[in-house]
DNA sequence: TTGAAAGCGCTACCAG
DNA sequence: CTGGTAGCGCTTTCAA
């Protein structure tokens, strides 16, 4: 509970001093330096955030969020859009701006013309859903030497400076899915597996999980077949009916990404909703309206909104601090979602 | 955006009389008054919560947190005990204090006493697991009549002017228990259940929430037998054992309170571990060794990190801002744990 | 009934 | 190299 001021009158200097001291700002004589550390040390002196909060106000933060576009199939992004808008609205007291970009899932220039066009703007910090490529990482680590934080979202990219992640264990993810797959079969049963791509990070992980748990504690189950529906209703739709109809010992259907709806709809053509034990990812609002519906029986989500809100907290804490939070990666919370707790 | 000080300006006067005005202090000129009002209007003025933080700080203030006592026989109010730690150490730059104090479940004249001397000490604000008597809603009630806000935690109670709830919603739970306990048997089975008391309204709720759901979506399962611990290990012990002798058609125990690892110490000396599915609640640490290895298949948990910081939160919002919250009910979530997502 | 000023903790700038 | 001062938004006290 020390203060600046407090400290400025222990050694008989002025709040200036002990500022530049504390702060490593401009030159002091080493003796003032030497005293007034020491007494720092001695009161356990912390800033005072709110302090530092209010003297930041006038300096006109300005943030980037690049997130994939909520215009394509996968409207799980609303939900992020959500939480920044939440949180946006929280940090303009403190003359926060936030400025939102939307940018392609697969496509790297937009995404770069979006890098460059925010830093022009001038922002003091960027979040964004990075496109998993060398020319993505290059552009963030030049930010990164320009002073400016990254915060990755949904998805981690190496080599890029960021100075944290938020978003989903996706190996968990898929463990989560195959353990409760496991419970509701009750150790039994030939499972197929919808995807969006085996080329996405996220995506592989979460196989790679479900898979691994059936290994471990369900020798009775199997695996019978991986189709990919690259995020797409209409793909989902086809793979899954043609999977269904070639293996009609599947009892169990794993959606691990989007394409929810389509997978779904090829289950219920064939008629096969109640003999198919179905988890999904997510739940964007068809997929609760399937689950509400008994189709779907369980979901594995990943908290949206904290990906919105979450990478504009660590941003603006950095501003404040000047440094990283302690861990950088923050995973969020592996939600099983069934139709009595939506 | 717009500041007491802009407002002074356009006005004319000086800020403590806008201040006086936007806080109702004092008498002010009512044509002042009322040009300062159209002025504040106009810029769409909201209080710079920042500033007020900072100015509140010479206050004092503190708050008193009492909880169920952490020496019975659940731990689970450990876990609430760290929430309330958490925050009242971010609070402290607030010099905000936080004083704790236990009490016991079910006995009304130590959380009387309690209440007394936290008000003796002058408290702020108060948050509580209350006991469930009359007694304590009048007492809880003339705190209110004494302008000090009061937050009812993990336990609601009426007629007792508390500003919020912040807990979990033991209907929603039990519902969440039965569709999953339904998911799991396939709609098939016989049930145990295993609870505190059938007099304590959270424990009762939550085997209605179960028996709603069963009867709603399961009707080939069944509630065979319902049994009180008493959040006791020793006798969950022996009333489970027994529970499960006397019915060896039951295949699925709900333990709906505290008593987690009584219960399952029966279920194993019957060598029942593979045979039962068993939903247990909250996820203390035992609970969590026995998910682990196996023996309980998911558990039901209630957020207690929230249920200590969330209270506090809303004490010090409400100093602030002098307003209730929005809504006067904070449901913690309601999250399902299993091995993997533990 | 109102204005002026000091203070909460920190930062920034100017003058020396 | 250092002190002094003003300012961020709000509250409070003293004086008029």
């Amino acid at each position: 509970m020390a203060t600046i001021k407090q400290i400025a009158n222990l050694a008989g200097v002025s709040r200036g001093t002990v500022d530049r001291v504390l702060n490593n700002r401009g030159l002091v004589n080493p003796e003032t330096e030497a005293k007034i550390r020491e007494i720092a040390a001695l009161l356990q002196y912390t800033p005072n955030k709110i302090g530092k909060t209010l003297s930041i106000i006038k300096k006109n933060i300005k943030f980037g969020f690049i997130i994939f576009s909520s215009t394509t199939s996968n409207p799980y992004f609303e939900d992020v859009v959500t939480g920044i808008d939440a949180k946006s609205k929280e940090l303009e007291e403190f003359g926060v701006t936030v400025e939102k970009r939307f940018s392609d899932f697969d496509n790297i220039e937009p995404q770069l013309n979006s890098i460059d066009e925010l830093i022009a703007q001038g922002i003091n910090g960027l979040a964004l859903t990075p496109v998993n490529n060398p020319r993505i990482s290059e552009k963030l680590l030049s930010l990164h030497h320009m002073g400016i934080p990254v915060v990755a979202v949904n998805s981690d990219i190496d080599h890029s400076g960021r100075i944290a992640y938020v978003g989903s264990n996706h190996t968990q993810s898929g463990e989560t899915a195959g353990g409760l797959m496991r419970l509701m079969k009750n150790g039994h049963g030939n499972i197929g597996v919808v995807l969006g791509s085996k080329d996405i990070r996220g995506h592989y992980e979460r196989i790679q999980g479900f898979a691994d748990i059936l290994e471990k504690y369900a020798p009775d189950m199997r695996i019978i077949e991986v189709q990919e529906n690259h995020d797409d209703d209409i793909e989902s739709f086809y793979v899954t009916k043609e999977m269904l109809a070639h293996h009609p010992e599947i009892d169990g259907l794993y959606i691990a990404s989007a394409g929810v709806y389509g997978a779904c709809r090829a289950v219920m053509q064939l008629g096969l909703e109640k003999k198919l034990t179905i988890i999904s990812s997510d739940s964007v609002p068809m997929t609760v309206k399937l689950i509400r519906d008994g189709v779907i029986d369980a979901s594995i989500c990943q908290q949206p909104f904290t990906q919105g809100s979450k990478p504009l907290q660590i941003l603006f804490d950095y501003i404040i601090s000047q440094k990283k939070p302690e861990t950088d990666i923050f995973f969020t919370d592996i939600e099983i979602k069934i139709r009595e707790n939506l």
